[in-house]
DNA sequence: TTCATAATTGGAAACGTTTGCGACTATTTT
DNA sequence: AAAATAGTCGCAAACGTTTCCAATTATGAA
């Protein structure tokens, strides 16, 4: 059996409650007993048990992350964001894969809150009926939603500038010289791409010589990307540049630019969303918007934290991070 | 306050322990109060602290995965496959990155000991100091190690067959004529890496027309991939095939090829090991080595669960899991 | 020296469960 | 009809902490 507070207050002949004190905050027990207490306590190897601290004190120490799915590497960078900014308070870090199913992500959170979990970082509550929803926010947990501004006011946010990617995307693509020029992107309903496409759009239109651009929805994914491109490319093929709504999917037009013997960026132009790692290991590297991953799981427990401490004001909490254009060769100039 | 066992018991006028009886094995309570309890424990919405249940257990149902970066996107696979398997009995998955950092790996060790985890999967204590590992076989709790087969018999290992990996990529190359191979690989003191380099070199050196490849040792990644064989091809130009230890470097094997305006797989074919999910998106679609990463992940969580469950005879287990050839695009025929 | 005060410690309740044991009732057996 | 048995259920201890409160001791001021 594993050894208890009880072990080490026996072998230093005092009681647990000096114990606990010595070995917590220290504060209100004297020095020599205090010396006494951590030397037994080292010696005996003593480690206190988790759940029965967290069973009083009513802090698991934990939180959760529920996304669709972790292969994704956007959601393993903000993972490891999270798990960081977690580690510094001494909280872990429990991953949860949802593939956006309602029914798992409900059963998920039922279990976490079974667990007292600390807060919950959750991808998205839109698959949720509106009852769903109404629960999350009345079961007392801290949740932060990561990318979704536009969702309900009750929770609180984290999310990269989406719009502004947009913009940077379109500025770039004009200054280079290109008037015709293609988006591809997600499902319709899907918020903060739609941030993406608005910004995008908005900037094109109000350009000194305005651009409007052909804008295609398809699956969010590599095959998307490249079937949506193979469609544009059938029947527009006087485009000359492809602003895909995240990296992957501009992996597809790349493979469709391949397939139709297209060099990039002599023949046509490629700018992605993410940055995701592969996005610079690819052929040829690609130029990108950059999301804060990282800095976006790290802002998200940060929030947690702090909801997780003032238990009484817990007003929702939103924090936007802002993207940048990484410039590297699937971009090129058109006269 | 979140309401308890004890409400539910005063609202169906019954003691707290038949309330436990009614809501889980539901043995030796009559049909009927059990219905009553049930129903009344639905309608206030009664959900048990699982850390409560913990405390008087023992178990607490989660497992940790350590692995050195959720971003890499082999763990990141290992990981779904533990957490869907975890999900089966109930249990969460806890994720900790160590970034093989002894002390860091250590730390987290002992926190998630502090939680009372019914297991831990871990990617490696090659890092760590014999004592440590002693202290890691002594705390009682089950570990199962990750492609770590060659690690002490203490502990319990799931792992791909890298050697019959390697055997593959080498009977491939023979088949398809090749000749002139080389292996790009990671440091040398890499257990299961070196598995792999044994069963390729072996098996070209056992072909009836014996073949002696080059071997060059590097980091473990991409760059190191893009460096050795750039180093290969200006010491070796006749070289026509290489083996790369992972996909990521066969890709930067790919980046040097590009770059010296050698095709693949006409001037030079590749041939990667994980089989990771980029592997078909980059250009040409690469030939490689599938390890079951999934498979992986499941079958660690399967034994941990197993290992929690019989806590008297703990004996390790250890399980090897297939790999396969994938054939993709970047190896071409020799004559 | 005496009293007030501060510092240190112990006792015990509490956190929300599970579970062994005994008591009581209903059913069956002889 | 009495005894044995099976089925229900309540009581209370236990899990390992934290923390409030009271008790004791040490310290300083008057």
């Amino acid at each position: 059996m594993a050894i208890t507070i009880k072990d080490v207050a026996r072998e230093s002949g005092v009681n647990i409650s000096t114990v606990s004190r010595a070995l917590n905050n220290g504060y209100g027990v004297n020095p020599q007993t205090r010396d006494l207490v951590v030397s037994v306590a080292s010696r005996l190897n003593y480690r206190p048990n988790r759940v029965a601290r967290g069973l009083v004190t009513g802090r698991s120490h934990s939180m959760a992350l529920v996304v669709s799915d972790i292969r994704n590497p956007f959601f393993a960078e903000v993972a490891r964001g999270a798990a960081d900014a977690a580690r510094t308070d001494n909280c872990d870090l429990i991953l949860c894969n949802s593939d956006l199913d309602p029914v798992r992500q409900m059963e998920y959170v039922k279990s976490l809150l079974e667990k007292r979990v600390d807060g919950i970082l959750m991808n998205s509550v839109s698959p949720l009926s509106a009852e769903d929803q109404a629960e999350l926010v009345e079961c007392g947990v801290p949740i932060v939603l990561l990318n979704r501004s536009a969702a309900s006011k009750a929770f609180s946010t984290v999310s990269a500038d989406n719009e502004a990617g947009g913009v940077l995307a379109a500025q770039h693509l004009l200054k280079l010289g290109h008037r015709k020029i293609a988006h591809v992107t997600g499902p319709r309903q899907h918020g903060n791409l739609s941030d993406r496409t608005r910004g995008f759009v908005q900037t094109l239109e109000d350009a000194p010589r305005p651009v409007t651009p052909i804008v295609l929805h398809g699956p969010f994914n590599f095959e998307g990307g490249r079937d949506l491109s193979a469609r544009l490319l059938a029947e527009h093929p006087e485009t000359t540049a492809i602003f895909a709504a995240n990296d992957v999917m501009a992996f597809g037009a790349v493979r469709t630019a391949l397939d139709r013997g297209l060099r990039i960026p002599e023949d046509l132009s490629l700018i992605g969303f993410d940055n995701i790692e592969f996005s610079s290991i690819i052929h040829p590297p690609l130029t990108t918007i950059h999301q804060p991953k990282y800095e976006m799981g790290q802002a998200a427990v940060e929030i947690l934290l702090r909801l997780a401490r003032d238990k009484t004001r817990r007003t929702p909490e939103s924090r936007v991070l802002g993207v940048e254009l990484i410039e590297r060769q699937s971009c090129g100039r058109r006269s």
